[in-house]
DNA sequence: CTCCTAATCAGGAATTATTCTTATTCGAGG
DNA sequence: CCTCGAATAAGAATAATTCCTGATTAGGAG
């Protein structure tokens, strides 16, 4: 069963270089906006599928938060994130959090795979006062 | 500022019952399935918008969990929640968790307010074999 | 009990995020 | 160069949820 092959298309070098180039978690159709102006004939559905397979690639990371849109990240070194619950910006958590006992485990019939966790918080711009439209 | 009247329709009513009377963390179309056969001519807008109303006045829960599609649980006390990846299933889980330290904001800008845990694994089921279909 | 009216309803259209389809183009190994 | 499977643009399709409208109703006032 040979793997896959993916080519490397000037489209994908670009939207692999725009999430890098970001520390913004950007969803697909922000991803979009910016890649359309060095590559303006490309379409949505390119972006979907390439952030896809970046994420399937392990070259980037698809944010499995809550919410309704999917956010990405182009720093897949091991962190957590903070979801800002006014504005819905997301900041970068380098610290550990409290690890998964296996006392966890033994209270279901599951088989623990992974743990997700997210912050809630309010972002400093938030902070200031209610964000004023 | 007056606040919102409620008023106790029997659409609400039995939607409130259903939610409370499962332990499965039903999404909303599963709720309007059930909700359906006691009152055939409810619409998927009233569950939802019911749902929501019900939500705020915290007598139901919306899982905020990573997926499209919203669930609801009819249990309010404190508890966390793991999911199967294969089938989608959701179990309850009741420990404690650490409350978010101060330490944790120190080493962000984020006010921390609170954290979500969601355990992704197998459920016992799905662990036999591959589900057939 | 009867009235009144804001809250709610049913039905269906609209919105939003994402995936899928199809005909055409292209990257890269040979 | 040639070849061919992978990838693309464009737009249709899907799915969850929200919004809109005109009709209905819960429940407090009288
Ligand atoms: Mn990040
Ligand atoms: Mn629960
Ligand atoms: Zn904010
Ligand atoms: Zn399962």
């Amino acid at each position: 069963m040979a793997e896959k092959q993916h080519r490397m298309t000037r489209q994908r070098q670009i939207i692999l270089e725009t999430v890098k180039g970001l520390k913004t978690h950007p969803t697909a159709d922000e991803i979009f906006g910016l890649v359309r102006k060095r590559l303006p004939r490309i379409s949505l559905g390119t972006v979907y599928r390439n952030l896809d397979i970046l994420t399937e690639q392990g070259i980037i990371r698809k944010l499995d938060t809550a919410g309704q849109q999917k956010r990405f990240d182009g720093d897949v070194s091991p962190h957590y994130h903070v979801k800002c619950v006014k504005c819905g910006k997301i900041d970068d958590l380098y610290f550990e959090l409290p690890q998964p006992s296996s006392e966890w485990s033994e209270k279901t019939s599951f088989q623990i795979l992974e743990y997700n966790v997210e912050l809630l918080g309010i972002c400093p711009q938030c902070q200031k006062g209610p964000s004023h439209h």
